[in-house]
DNA sequence: TCTCCTTTGTTCCGGTCTCGAACTTAATCG
DNA sequence: CGATTAAGTTCGAGACCGGAACAAAGGAGA
């Protein structure tokens, strides 16, 4: 079997040069506005002349704007750059139940907007984001839209760009990129729910993680986004990080993947509501999962008793993870946190049973239902900021 | 908790071009040997003019030589480069049971040595090391040893570089590396047995390896070094990889790791010869697992039936894999790849009843019993052929 | 008010690098 | 023996960065 032998590495010039700088003054001013010529200079190492010709060309890009003027003891007042606001991305949160949508500007400001209730076929659903997309660019003539990023909640193949896998929406494979593209005139990045939210970890909070990463999804189903070194881990054709279908119970039940016992069975929000619904023998009453955590907060026992069964599982499948990729951080998405110290501890101490090294920091994810919608942010600009693809040291 | 913030972005000056340049040159000379400065402008996209300077400058570093002139049906003679054969490698596979040594050359050439014992404490097996390597050097006073590269049954902690996790070995963590260096003058580069191998991988068979795969080294122990965009997974102190030690029956066997059940106590060699030993009700007797092989292979139903359930907890645990990581080759290396034809099917069945995407092609390692050896000649070499750290885009 | 000092930001020069084109070298073919 | 073809080299142009000198813009102190 003979596979594209390798990534063809670009050859450098002085542009690369260029290039790798812009990124790097890019970076340090979206890291640090607002920030001066003179102090991005300090932090990157480049010389006061390279950051200001950079810098300039950046302005007239319109990737940045200069902005007030500082104060300082004593000297020449610094002008202060920032990110220019005006650029904008168009953010999608696609779920199972609901489509969530927002605002997402270069500088971080941000502004949720609408929602409505997923249709049940894709088509319907290019339709209506369609139509939403295209009030919401008309409600705001004066920004510029950089582009369109979409969560999903499944797998996105690498080389066509379909949700090629996405069990809990019960679509078939479909191009969603291609019809919006052509309907807006904007560019659709998606991404798989969890991918976005490790970039979106790195993008708003840079400061507090290290370079490898892990962010979980818990909601009706369970995603893994692995950021190692830095870079997301896409597996072949986009499909790595998904412990949730790992089998964790041979015996288990039927997933919607076609095994049995996977993680995702045992650990997510269905599951949580399906350990209550077996103890309280009140089958298909309708209740979701925000109701679980209601009913646990206000004391009832069997609820509690669900949401720690919950918690037990997901603890065991964090743990896989721990030994598998030993990241340096998880960050934990979902409704679920909202009773993060009850979920917390549990997951805590079958991580510190695991005796390979130190264990990670467990964190739930701190933006709360906004995660995912923010991390389509940082999917349509996120390219903009990097200096072409990472060399891939393939031999 | 703070971290250190993220990697300080090296500043790229035209300096810069040329190293990466450099790299991309070295590279298409080890991978297309012999070949010629305007195959080399073809196959990279650089200009004649500049691979001619970047080869002169190579030359004059010893690590290409010119060879013998071509024939062409028109036109001038292209003369032939190749890497530098005189450069070379001390390459120590320490296992839980021998000690293998062997010199790899740049080149490609490759020669095993000597072998031993492996010494029951770190001490002795430095000096019993330091004792075989000056040997070794002194039998070949005409090479350029560039280093010393070693693979370990555990994982070498990054910051360290000590024998951090080895519960196959019985070790206490180790610095292996210093004493080493002090007292042979050459560079030690320590890593993880799986790892080197997947390192291995890349190195020696460039073109039929896509840029995402995993080696899976099963002996006393399962290791698996991962590779994912053509970079090694480290995590946290390079602990990355520890699927051996994932619990997958957590009823299991108590583990050297102190967990119960791992994928290790199911399906090493040792869970092998355990199962026959069940079977064969002869507690106690000094078999190893190469004897299994035979046994099997000359027809002993018994021993057939162990490797047949080792097959299959090897299996399962594959699966898991294939669900986290999605790479598109697993590289199996260990003993049991004598038997792959029975190993081989069992695998298959259960990756492929995985329906997520396509599965990954399963493949034994072609290096046999040298695979985790050669390994070691990529550790030592790797690092000069990458033109620095990749880049990381660490917000 | 005026001078000194400090810090920001710009201008200019020298060096490195790649690219493109012209040139030299070395072989084959008619 | 000249035409042709391809390999490898030489040279000038253009892009970029680093370092140093310079202009700008204030505050502190006499």
């Amino acid at each position: 079997m003979k596979h594209v032998s390798f990534v063809q590495p670009a050859v450098a010039s002085s542009e690369t040069a260029r290039q790798i700088n812009r990124s790097i003054v890019l970076n340090f001013i979206r890291k640090q506005q607002p920030v001066s010529r003179a102090e991005v200079s300090r932090l990157s190492g480049l010389q006061r002349n390279t950051v200001s010709l950079i810098v300039e060309q950046l302005i007239a890009e319109q990737w940045v704007v200069e902005g007030a003027v500082g104060r300082l003891p004593r000297g020449r007042r610094p002008t202060f750059l920032e990110l220019d606001g005006r650029r904008c991305a168009i953010c999608v949160d696609l779920r199972p139940t609901r489509v969530q949508l927002g605002v997402g500007h270069l500088n971080g400001a941000f502004a949720l907007s609408d929602q409505f209730t997923t249709p049940d076929n894709p088509d319907r659903a290019t339709a209506e984001l369609v139509k939403r997309i295209r009030a919401l660019i008309r409600s705001h003539p004066e920004l510029t839209y950089e582009g369109i990023g979409i969560t999903v909640p499944g797998r996105v193949d690498l080389q066509t760009q379909r949700l090629a896998f996405a069990p809990n929406l019960g679509w078939p494979p479909t191009d969603l990129k291609t019809p919006l593209e052509r309907a807006t005139g904007l560019t659709v990045e998606l991404e798989n729910a969890a991918n976005a939210c490790a970039l979106a970890e790195l993008w708003f909070h840079p400061s507090d993680h290290p370079p490898d990463i892990i962010a979980l999804t818990v909601s009706e189903g369970i995603g893994a986004g692995i950021v190692s070194q830095g870079q997301l881990i896409t597996g072949r054709s986009g499909m790595a990080g998904e412990f949730g279908h790992v089998s964790l119970d041979p015996a288990g039940l039927q997933c919607h993947c076609g095994n049995r016992g996977c993680w995702e069975t045992l650990a997510s929000e269905r599951a949580g509501l399906r350990y209550y619904l077996q103890s309280a023998r009140r089958a298909s009453v309708n209740i979701e999962f925000s109701d679980l955590l209601q009913m646990a907060e206000s004391g009832d026992v069997i609820a509690q008793r669900a949401l720690n069964r919950m918690a037990l599982e997901l603890a065991r499948g964090t743990r896989m993870m721990v030994a598998a990729i030993a990241p340096q951080v998880i960050v934990f998405v979902g409704e679920f946190t909202a009773a993060w110290s009850r979920f917390r501890p549990v997951i805590e101490a079958e991580i510190q049973s695991q005796s390979v090294g130190a264990p990670p920091s467990i964190v739930a994810g701190r933006d709360g239902g906004t995660a995912r919608v923010r991390g389509t942010v940082a999917l349509v600009f996120h390219k903009h900021f990097s200096a072409g693809p990472p060399t891939r040291y393939c031999r």
